[in-house]
DNA sequence: GCCAACGTTGGC
DNA sequence: GCCAACGTTGGC
């Protein structure tokens, strides 16, 4: 079990969103940067993943879990990309912010706060587990 | 709305 | 293969 998370901004793709489209859930296409793609081709099913709300919002606000391993993205011909399906998993108690992450220095190497433009990040156990403490998710999925 | 950071593109 | 120009992202 590998954890992630996936940044969205919520005008175009909220979290509410995700949960509208159920066990489904929807393929994580658009994304056009190969680090973020390289994520998404090393996820395994049931791997989980934070769901961030970037502009507005700036927080951490539910979890979502892979559904289906990386296949073409349909939303282009350009065979380079490929995305994961991901459903929502569950919301987290408390959503955590940006701002509380930054104030962490447990969570000072986090890719959110190292790699700020990066849409897909990996997320290491030590901070799954820090995050979710702030979340008041206990005990961590 | 601005601007910094950074990834990608394309000319050489 | 380098690097300058450009476009996009995302925090503020």
């Amino acid at each position: 079990m590998n954890y992630w998370l996936f940044k969205s901004e919520p005008s175009v793709f909220s979290f509410e969103a995700l949960k509208a489209k159920g066990k489904a859930g929807t393929q994580w296409d658009g994304v056009r940067n190969y680090a973020a793609r390289n994520n998404m081709k090393a996820m395994q099913i049931g791997d989980l993943g934070f769901f961030y709300h970037s502009n507005e919002g700036l927080d951490i606000v539910g979890i979502a879990e892979v559904c289906a391993l990386a296949h073409p993205d349909t939303s282009t011909d350009d065979p380079r990309w490929e995305c994961v399906d991901i459903r929502a998993y569950k919301d987290v108690p408390k959503p955590v912010t940006l701002e509380q992450v930054k104030a962490n220095p447990k969570l000072a190497d986090m890719a959110l706060v190292r790699l700020g433009r990066l849409s897909v990040q990996p997320v290491t156990p030590a901070e799954w587990k820090e995050v979710c403490r702030m979340a008041d998710l206990n005990p961590a999925p």
